[in-house]
Parts: structure tokens; C-alpha cells; sequence
DNA sequence: AGAGTGTAGATTGTCAACAATAGGCGATGT
DNA sequence: ACATCGCCTATTGTTGACAATCTACACTCT
């Protein structure tokens, strides 16, 4: 008899990978603010276990370079400059890229397999473009991205571009203004899949860099180079 | 009056970091060989710490992916499969491609810098060409990467950067035989400082994408795809 | 008034004991 | 002889208490 669904796994993975995760998700949806504190008593409270689990979460996002460690101090959120956001989006180029260059030599099975995941999260973008729903937007928007990169395979390159998407969604949530029109995103990101379907390497090549480029226009508009974002 | 050289920060970083960085450097010398256990008890004992600290630094290099966790079971050092070594270098070649055309972009004294700390590790390679000491030679051949890289200024690039070189030095460590003739190696490193020297954008990037397939080839010759390194 | 110092509070860093789990080994039954 | 069941040991996962450290605030002295 085939196993009871609701039971699957029983909490199979790591106690401190569930409770990072679930702080990963509160830290880009903004429940804790950029600079903030995190207090390791109250936090471990609110998860109804001991510091010691909490504290490995905390060390893992810290190695994720969302949180900061400051030695007998505790941790805080990570406050990004922009800086910061050029960093990110350069590396995020360097990955996509690859990705592209990789996805591209790879079989038409695995093209397709990709294709129809991103095909997927578009039609869901445009749901939420109907109601202007644009926290959902940004995770759409990172979900794509990233399920792009996991066409690839490639599990490192993968779990790299996981810490870069957290990253991204903290920028995007310190500048919900600047994000441009929703309707213009997802085309944007449809012209991606259009190419990687037509297999148009250099076209596809091209449009990363500038979509990313002019991502990091947006968030960086008006801003001072070392400015910190509220 | 100047502070004394010997107690400059006095233990200013976490003490985790530095059992980390130690056990790091352990596993990637070959003290701890792929596959085995780490003994949390054990290890604690020999660092004079408790098990709290070494979990910690246990968990961080499992995200670095040095080492795995099997829930309830322990950590174990990492067995690399052939398939492991080709992601390794796939993302190797995404990293030092970007860095490569971020350091052609950037302003001249930027690349002599970096051509600078280049020169002087070459130079040490050389040294230990004349002993043969591949040990070392495979240290100064990641380090030279490294700061290839690190000449870009891009924390998060580096970040990812030195965990690859960590990676890559446990191929190498676990191919001895496979590596090759060691002045032919120095040669290639020196041929990618002077394509930077030179600032030839398109040479230096095909002699990277050379300079790492080579290596790929090296590593995985006459092994099957999901085999792993003994 | 201002600078420096001492103290108090809170928070993190560390530790050792306790609980839970997985894998190994032997006994038992077929 | 083989498979299965149950115990046993070693190791990890978790917890709460204790120690060390930093920040803030009030107090004193110049």
C-alpha cells in the first residue's frame, strides 16, 4: 500500500534548516527590517526550541550573507548598499550567463523541461500583474530566474544563485517604488523564454545582460554609491 | 604609540571561524580523507573547545560543501564524483570569466594591483617547481585564482570563489598522480597574467576556458561519469 | 558644562548533562 | 541456513544554566 501523503517525511531534514528557512522567508518579506537585531532568546521562543538550533539557523543565513555577525553583539539583517546591489547583479549576470551558455549545449529534452517550468511561473506572473500584487511579483520575478538556473543542473551553480535571489528579493523589497511597470516585467521575462526556446544563444545572451542591467538601474536611481537603504 | 604586533585584534573573530578555517585547511591537506566521519566528541576534544563551537563550524563548511550531514548520523567529508568535479570547474569558469571582464573594464591601477600579487605567486610556484612539491604547487595554483579574482573587489564573488578553490583543491588532492607536468603549469599561469597584462579581453577569456578544460580533462580521465575518487 | 569613569542591564558565547535516533549484533524462530 | 526481531551502543540533537562581553546611563571630577 502506497504510503499516507500527509506523513512523507516526518521532519526528515535538519530542525535548523526548517527554522532558516522560515527566517529567510520572514527576512526578504520584510518582517524584519534591514539593521534590525535579531535576538536569539526571543526568536528561539517564537520557534518553541532552544537557542542552540536557532543559533546554527542564524550562523547559516549569516554564511548566506543576509544576516551579519558582529562578535559578542548578535546578529543584525543585512542593510544593502547599493554597493551591494551592483555586486549582486554582477554576479547574478556571471551565473545567468553561464547558465544560458550551458542550457544551450544541453539536450532538447532538458531545454524543454525548463521551458515549460518557466512557462509555469509567467502565466502565474500574470495573474498577480491583474491585481497589482507586486510582493508576489517579486517572487515570481526570483522564482523564474532561479528556475532558469536550475535548468542547468548544476547543483552548485544552483544553490549560489538561491543566496543571490534572497539577496535580490531584500533589494527589491527596500525600493517597492522603483519597481518598474508590471506589465513591461513580465513581457520582459517572456522575451527570455522565447529565446531559450528558439535556442538563440547570443540573443538570449544579450537580453540577460540587459534586463539585469537595467534592474540595477532601477534600484540605484537617486542614489548615493555608499547610501544605505532605509 | 603603535599598538604591539602580538595581540593586534586578540581574538576579534568568532570562534567558530577559526575552527572552520583550520578544519578547512585539514580536510582540503588530506588529514581527513573523503568519506570519513568527523566525531564532533573527538574533534572538540583536540581543538580544547566544547561541542557547541564545532558544531557550529561543522555546519558551516557543510554549507561550503566540504563536508555532508546525514541527519542523526554525522557529518562525513565529501566524496567527489566526476560529475562533482565538472560542476566545480563549470562554475569556476563562470566566476573568473565575469572576473576577467570586470578587471578589463576596471581602471588600470586595479589590474596592476592585482598583477602584482599575481607575479609574486608565480614566482613562489616556481620555487617549488624546482622540488617538486605539488603540494604546495596546487596551494599557490588556487591562490593565484583566488586573487585573479579577488582583483575585482566583488566580496561575493570572492566569497564563492574561495569555497570553489577549497573544492577544487580536494580534486586535485585526491588525483596526484593525475596532475600535470608542473612547469608546463606554471607556464599557463603565467601566459594568463600576461593576456591581462597585456589587457587582451578575448585572448584571456579563451585562455581561461583552456586553462580550466584542461584541467577538467586531467582530473576525469579514464574514470566513469559517477564514479567516486577513492 | 564636558569628558571620562564606573556600574548595571541585557545579550551573546560556551559548556556539560540529557534525550533521541540510527546502525550493528546477536538471539530466536522457521 | 536464513530471515526477522529486538536490544545495545555509539553518536548526534537539544536543552538550560553559567560565564564573558558589550552598550547605555548616571555619576564624578576637572
Amino acid at each position: 500500500m502506497a504510503a499516507p501523503e500527509g506523513l512523507f517525511v516526518l521532519e526528515g531534514r535538519p530542525t535548523a534548516q526548517l527554522i532558516a528557512d522560515q527566517l529567510r522567508e520572514q527576512i526578504v518579506q520584510g518582517t524584519f527590517r534591514p539593521g534590525q537585531q535579531i535576538n536569539e532568546s526571543a526568536v528561539a521562543a517564537q520557534f518553541r526550541t532552544s537557542r542552540g538550533p536557532l543559533r546554527e539557523a542564524l550562523q547559516r543565513l549569516c554564511q548566506e550573507g543576509l544576516l551579519i555577525s558582529h562578535r559578542n553583539r548578535g546578529v543584525f539583517v543585512l542593510e544593502l548598499s547599493t554597493a551591494d546591489i551592483k555586486e549582486i547583479y554582477a554576479v547574478r549576470e556571471a551565473v545567468e550567463l553561464a547558465a544560458s551558455d550551458t542550457l544551450m549545449d544541453a539536450g532538447q529534452d532538458q531545454i524543454n523541461d525548463t521551458c515549460l517550468g518557466l512557462k509555469e511561473i509567467i502565466r502565474d506572473m500574470a495573474k498577480h500583474v491583474a491585481v497589482s500584487d507586486w510582493q508576489a511579483i517579486a517572487r515570481l520575478d526570483m522564482q523564474f530566474h532561479t528556475s532558469f538556473v536550475a535548468g542547468t543542473g548544476n547543483t552548485r551553480l544552483i544553490r549560489i544563485y538561491e543566496t543571490l535571489a534572497a539577496e535580490s528579493r531584500m533589494c527589491i523589497l527596500s525600493l517597492e517604488v522603483a519597481y518598474p511597470r508590471l506589465d513591461v516585467l513580465v513581457q520582459e521575462h517572456q522575451n527570455l523564454l522565447d529565446l531559450l526556446e528558439a535556442k538563440d544563444r547570443n540573443g538570449l545572451q544579450q537580453a540577460v545582460k540587459r534586463h539585469l542591467q537595467k534592474a540595477v538601474e532601477d534600484l540605484t536611481v537617486t542614489r548615493q554609491d555608499d547610501e544605505i537603504i532605509a
